[in-house]
DNA sequence: TTGTCGTAATTGTCTGACAATTCATTTGCT
DNA sequence: AGCAAATGAATTGTCAGACAATTACGACAA
């Protein structure tokens, strides 16, 4: 049962796309053993490189694992939340980093989404979530943090928020977003009176979710909305279109 | 300079990892050359299968593209939004079918994310995007469409609104969670008086975003949501935990 | 029963070879 | 000189064969 007799170019992307149809297809299913290297050199007609090749491309997906062994093989992979958030959060990375995405642009997607989950988050947070933002803010007020130290508390704390709506799709999808965001909120000085209004306000926002008040939440994060952008677009104008180094 | 002498596990994985973190750090930057196979076999001091397995895995990401010749070699890939998009709506929608994620709750995020945009959509659409909606209207309206048809324009509508926002990211983290909305979707059978009632809120949605009044689209998708979300209530509570087969 | 050994199956890696492709250079003809 | 064709070199794509590493399983002995 020879299969796949192909043209002209890259039989291994070729294999690939094969098997990763014949998954999305559902023709193979989860945990289910893949034919072994061997068999797969036989179906496809082609020697190993190739298959392994194919095989790799796969594995780079998280499509499949492998295992050694008398029992080996390559399994189909169940997709985790987890292995699913590291490849959006890569993906969204360098989409951003790469094509030279505005500030303006990225912050604006990520509020609009952020602000479609806070109205669950309002509803649903539980303790745990609530004591996490907290403590984000916390560790946001200490003195002699650096920029990027504050960044990524801040980063861990809108996903805090994100995690509050209880619903992980969404937090699936939103990590990239709010993550990706990171080396861009990374490229701001912030001072001492940005630290301040920011503290604020992720206050203001997390007293909105400890009382369950949709409406408030909503309204001061996009307070904060407004004023990430009003400083992106202060501290970044400079520097718009040329390299970026803010060194003078 | 022998780089990477690591431990115990998958060469061609720490290898692609290593690669990978260059071109996040920004240590290779777009379009730029790696070096060829045979100089990455000296500087890892592996085989040719190795590096060229490592190779794979990132292309595999579209991180590197390979080029054949005297010239050719492989090179960083500027990450396009089109294969962002594409890779998203894989890993969605193998996220959603293989952790069997409730129709409830995968619909809830792609609405609430929906509605994020809806009021950007209302300011900013263009011509061509209401253009775009109106035509999926009408093939909606159809007779004799099938279900697959059917949903496959409803996908179609709601990326023309996503669109109608103007903000490329926005659009890249819509199309994941409308995509991979699609098979369950799939799984619904829709009356003739759904078509109807959708359509009309289809149709609703539109004249609001026409009329450029963000409050009235919002209220019109949020009706939208609600109908869906009862749709799929009564329609997959009975397969609701065993497998989908609703032939009888 | 239990522990050890060997065998088979399978993936991981290396080596060497050749094919295909592409560019640069040289050669040859006008 | 100018242009076309042949040549060569560099590089990726593919194949074949070998061996190492890992794992399961059964046979055998204590």
């Amino acid at each position: 049962m020879k299969t796949e007799l192909d043209e002209n170019k890259d039989l291994s992307a070729q294999i690939a796309e094969a098997i990763r149809d014949a998954i999305i297809e559902g023709n193979l299913i989860v945990d289910q053993r893949l034919p072994s290297e061997a068999e797969l050199c036989e179906k496809f007609d082609v020697g190993r490189s190739t298959v392994r090749e194919a095989l790799k491309r796969l594995a780079a997906q998280n499509l499949i694992r492998t295992q050694r062994g008398a029992t080996g093989g390559a399994f189909v992979n169940r997709m985790s939340f987890e292995d699913a958030y590291d490849q959006q959060i890569t993906t969204s990375t360098l989409l951003l980093s790469m094509n030279s995405v505005d500030f303006e642009t990225a912050c604006e997607a990520r509020y609009a989404l952020e602000r479609s989950c806070a109205p669950l988050s309002a509803q649903r947070r539980t303790p745990d979530q609530l004591a996490t933002m907290r403590a984000e803010i916390h560790r946001q007020s200490q003195p002699g943090l650096t920029d990027e130290a504050f960044c990524a508390s801040d980063v861990a704390f809108h996903r805090a928020l994100v995690d509050g709506a209880g619903n992980p799709v969404l937090s699936y999808q939103l990590a990239g977003a709010v993550e990706a965001m990171q080396p861009l909120m990374n490229m701001i000085t912030y001072t001492q009176r940005d630290r301040e209004r920011i503290v604020g306000l992720h206050t203001e926002i997390t007293d909105a979710i400890e009382a369950q008040i949709p409406e408030q939440t909503d309204a001061s994060l996009q307070k904060l909305a407004q004023y990430t952008i009003e400083m992106g677009r202060s501290r970044l104008s400079a520097t718009a279109t040329g390299k970026t180094s803010p060194s003078e």
